[in-house]
DNA sequence: GCGGATCAG
DNA sequence: ATGGCTGATCCGC
């Protein structure tokens, strides 16, 4: 929750300054004990891991369970602190797992089909790692909630969300998910960047100034990581809060602070010339397509086979890239749903699909552009006054639920919203200026939106019009 | 490949 | 008067 908002909804909050160095030493106390229980653990952050303990359990004879209960209580007694683990078939399940009893508390779930398919059949899709807010909105306007809400519309889901959002949730549907796991350090970094917020910045001196330093910034990360990139990307957040990026491809692969400012500067003119008078809250910068300048022996040492004889310790031959696909999305071989098992779905009405398609289509769209009409509290008419809970945002009174207040804050940070305030406000003061390249984009948008395609209609920018 | 968008930590 | 920063992936074009 951001800082200010908890603030708000508890003056007396005690608020602590930040020490990565002491969570990094605290985490590296952790790992120092959990290598034990799989050497090959994976670090998926720095307070969280994924262990394969199929081989511990059987060199010392003992149940999952007791395992890392003894594993959790090593863990407490060594450092002080407590954690709380998941145990199931899979990573997906088990990252599930491991939030139904913190804190300090661990549950598991059999390796069992019947076992899973109903922890999963009552399952809020909001649960599964990859479904955040946005997602999870878009499926409650079709109608699904839990994952096991997933079946009955799935003829649908490819069609509204994509293959791969269908693939994805047929696996959520069935609790499928990765079985393998591996160290952090063989997966293959994609991208260096860095980013900084500030004060409104218009002032186009300022900006080149600005624009200097994160490329030094960036200097300092591309050398530590010891990377070159073949592509630049520069990357803006309007005092409007809306984003954009452009992206160059320099004739030679940079990392040079100098390099990274002379190839930028263009793109932040462009886009100074396209934004008339534009104010800046953020700005980034990033390389992509990388290029190791790691030793090859370095690189050797971790599995990496070299791909190009002239570039030497180039990743992308990495071997395990190949294999894991990393997107949390992907599952792999007999990690997949068995098509046969949907094979009646295929014989279904074609027009009534259509119709049906249409009319999910239309409600997923009329949510996706009106995020404001959740933000007045629609039920609860027989709390009182006093029994109101004033939103730290918007300020206005909310239904005394936990649940439904967090889920109003949440509408009430969400971008359409801050978008729509934006619009009326902020705006009005050079909206001249700058209104004749929005009002561009969305004519355009609003040719897209007669295609029958729903993602093209997300694009459409404001529900304003 | 580009640019927008979502998601996780 | 606003959710910071890093990195990854997906989608439509």
């Amino acid at each position: 929750m951001a800082g200010f908002v908890a603030k708000k909804l508890c003056p007396q909050l005690i608020q602590i300054p930040l020490n990565f160095n002491k969570y990094t030493s605290k985490a590296q106390e952790v790992r120092e004990i959990i290598v034990d229980y799989d050497p090959r653990f994976e670090s998926a952050s720095i307070d969280e891991a994924y262990l394969n303990i199929t081989d511990y359990c059987e060199k010392n004879n003992i149940e999952p369970a007791a395992a890392i209960e003894q594993l959790r209580r090593e863990v407490q007694e060594k450092t002080k602190i407590t954690i709380s683990a998941g145990i199931a078939a899979n990573a997906k399940l088990a990252k599930i797992c491991s939030n139904m009893n913190k804190p300090n508390g661990q549950f598991q779930l059999p390796n069992d089909r019947t076992a899973i398919m109903s922890f999963m059949r009552d399952l809020p899709t909001r649960k599964v790692n990859g479904v955040g807010r946005v997602f999870e909105r878009e499926l409650d306007a079709v109608g699904v909630k839990t994952c096991g809400d997933i079946y009955a519309c799935r003829q649908y889901l490819s069609k509204l969300f994509g293959e791969k959002a269908f693939s994805f949730l047929m696996g959520c549907y069935l609790g499928l998910g990765r079985t393998t796991v591996q160290p952090a350090e063989e997966f293959e970094r994609k991208s260096v960047g860095t980013e900084s917020t500030f004060g409104e910045m218009g002032d186009p001196t300022a900006l080149r100034k600005q624009l200097r330093w994160t490329a030094e910034e960036l200097e300092k990360d591309m050398v530590r990581t010891q990377f070159k990139g073949r592509t630049l990307c520069l990357k803006v957040k309007l005092h409007t809060f809306e984003v954009f990026t452009r992206q160059v491809i320099p004739p030679k692969s940079i990392y040079q602070a100098d390099d990274l400012y002379n190839y930028s500067l263009p793109m932040l003119l462009k886009l100074e010339h396209e934004f008339p008078g534009m104010k800046l809250r953020l700005m980034g910068l990033r390389c992509t397509h990388l290029l190791s300048m790691k030793k090859p022996d370095t690189m050797a040492f971790f599995g990496f086979k070299t791909k190009s004889p002239t570039e030497g310790g180039d990743p992308s031959g990495s071997p395990i890239s190949l294999k894991r696909k990393a997107n949390g999305l992907e599952d792999e071989n007999w990690e997949k749903y068995d098509e046969r098992l949907f094979e009646d779905a295929e014989r279904l009405e074609r027009e009534d699909e259509l119709k049906e398609l249409e009319t999910l289509s239309q409600e997923l769209d009329k949510r996706r552009h009106h995020g404001k009409e959740i933000v007045p509290n629609p039920k609860k008419a027989e709390t009182t006054e006093e029994e109101w809970w004033d939103c730290p945002v918007c300020l206005r009174p909310q239904s005394p639920s936990e649940k439904e207040f967090n889920e109003h804050m949440d509408l009430c940070l969400s971008r359409q919203t801050i978008r729509d305030v934006v619009q009326e406000t902020a705006f009005v003061k050079d909206v001249s200026k700058i209104l004749p390249s929005k009002k561009a984009k969305v004519e355009r948008n609003k040719n897209k939106s007669t295609s029958n395609d729903p993602k093209q209609r997300k694009l459409f920018f404001g529900g304003h019009s």
